[in-house]
DNA sequence: GCTTGAACCTCAAGTGGCTTGAGGGCGTAG
DNA sequence: CTACGCCCTCAAGCCACTTGAGGTTCAAGC
């Protein structure tokens, strides 16, 4: 199949396989006159990517991922990819919450407190205030 | 102040400094045989920016925060855009535990499903599964 | 056989918010 | 006068693509 064929059947852009093929996350198809031909494993292989980057693995953890499948690593290697990902997304989720406490209690402040003042005396502004 | 003396002050690194003058968030100081000297307003200003960078306001919310500050517009405008700020903090933090939520499933799956089969035949990388 | 239009090709630059590095200039203390 | 630290500019790198320019190939209709 042609590159957009591929694509449309992947759910990606054309581009976008052309940049995977570009830092070696997809190995160089077969070309009839100059276009790339894809067979079956390539849309595997894409899908994959498309599974990977879909649950925020970055580019090199699905590298390592496709790597895995690749070799028919144990499933404990994959789960262990998983792992640490979720520590990953929890760690960031608590930064996240962490922050929004911060300006809820900025935005509440200043409503009780700075009551119509201006910009630059706004609670919310103050250096000190909500301060890691 | 020199250029180091400010950054110091401020907290930031040196070429943060002329990295937000080259993208016209600080204004250019003076220069002293090419170098940059700068006043007081200077370190109100960075510190300004740094409060809103660490609430981790973008680059142009900040600028707008900037000039909003600078113009002595009512402290409204500033609670607008801390509340504007939290509602994509919150929306965040949503989409990450609906991520969360889903590669949990995914380990948790595998461990009661694929017992020590092969990452091709993991339940975490098949296509369908732990999708949106 | 010829034309049209869609799909394909490569290469370069832009996104955000800096950081890092190369290669040099200025200022001050000994 | 030399050594050292601080300063300067400009360019490239990070991540994961997207967008655009300018040109080539393919399939279909006449």
């Amino acid at each position: 199949m042609r590159i957009g064929v591929l694509a449309k059947a992947a759910g990606v852009s054309v581009p976008t396989i052309r940049y995977y093929e570009s830092i070696g996350l997809l190995t160089p198809p077969a070309r009839l006159g100059g276009q790339r031909i894809y067979g079956v494993e390539a849309l595997n292989a894409l899908s994959l990517i498309r599974h990977c980057r879909a649950l925020d693995f970055s580019i090199d953890e699905t590298r390592d991922i496709l790597a895995s499948v690749e070799r028919r690593l144990p499933c404990s290697d994959t789960k262990s990819f998983a792992e640490k990902h979720l520590g990953a997304i929890r760690q960031k989720i608590a930064e996240l919450r962490a922050l929004e406490a911060r300006v809820a209690s900025l935005v509440s402040g200043c409503e009780t407190t700075c009551c119509g003042s201006t910009a630059p005396d706004c609670v919310i502004l103050q250096p000190g205030c909500g301060a890691a």
